[in-house]
DNA sequence: TGTGATTCGTTGTTTATTCAACATTTTATT
DNA sequence: AATAAAATGTTGAATAAACAACGAATCACA
């Protein structure tokens, strides 16, 4: 079923201003009313679709993931240089989300939400029964690559992406080829 | 009365739409059809606020003529230079309405509105009772010095603002000296 | 500590927008 | 010229959003 087209709108507005409104200052210091100011949206209209802020972050950072997901699932049958350069086009696309989730320090929320993400989809590659990882742990291997990971991710949208997503995936992806 | 914050919004997305249409495509290819899709607003909404599409694009050109008359008089205790330049600035932050309105073929309708507007402008400050004017025609001074000013508004727009609002106000500031 | 201001979360009512449907008209294609 | 496809202009019913109002909670600060 579809969702109706002001449904859609009001969402995509407040969403919007919060997560513009990250980028000015600190989550916690942002009211509801300054959320549907910015949004352009009655007080009442945030209650209607979210509990309070947190509610709407959370479902903000589910989305974000979720699309994601798809959107590197969708590369599933690209060999792995591609499926990379794949993921970090789309951190590029969504940068402002992205850069100000991971930087904005009263959001720690995010950065954990993605990495355990990032431990859920390394576990499915981690082979610990043959190849290079016969004998090792799955959790430290697993939780070794995710953080590394997205350390470098994080580190490569703080700084404004020095690199293009190309060649930070070229980057990542051989680190990534010596560990999984 | 304030307006509903929903109309204000749908409204704003129409004009929008109509006004970004017709920078790709001719006025009379656009369709009602095209300008809700664009807007994302249901077809019915636009009928609810205006007629059709003529009546839509008189209300888009009477709200500039609206907000450019006010945003010149407000310039009445100015100088003629200063508001020369005040008016060439609120060309330049409107560029996308102007340049689309008079470059597009299909919409002569505003080049004739801006032309009229200018000469009732112009008429005010046209006197041949005394001055350089002295037994002219009015009507003849006032043809002649508004087609010129909207002739090379309408070339500066046209041709990119190859100089800045300030630089095109003096020199069309020095040749409507001459005139009126 | 107290007091005024702001935000909160909720409510009831009003209103604008959506949506689906319809017959009609216009446009495009054969 | 005939036919299909798309756009039109209009309905009625359903519903999301707006708005104003409220007491309670929280914040600012004297």
């Amino acid at each position: 079923m579809k969702v109706d087209r002001r449904v859609a709108k009001s969402q995509e507005a407040i969403k919007k201003a919060l997560i513009e409104l990250m980028t000015e200052k600190s989550f916690d210091t942002i009211t509801i009313q300054d959320i549907s100011d910015r949004a352009n949206v009655n007080r009442g209209t945030v209650y209607l679709h979210y509990l309070d802020k947190f509610d709407l972050l959370d479902k903000i950072m589910e989305e974000h993931i979720y699309n994601m997901s798809n959107f590197c699932e969708s590369a599933a049958e690209m060999n792995f240089l591609e499926s990379t350069v794949h993921c970090m086009e789309y951190f590029e696309s969504n940068y402002l989300f992205f850069s100000t989730m991971l930087a904005s320090e009263g959001a720690p929320y995010f950065r954990n939400r993605f990495l355990q993400f990032n431990i859920e989809e390394f576990r499915k590659d981690v082979d610990i029964t043959q190849g290079k990882n016969a004998g090792q742990s799955e959790d430290v291997v697993v939780e070794f690559v995710a953080n590394a990971y997205v350390g470098v991710v994080e580190w490569w949208l703080k700084n404004g992406m020095p690199y293009p997503p190309r060649a930070i995936a070229e980057k990542v992806g051989e680190l990534l080829d010596r560990i999984v």
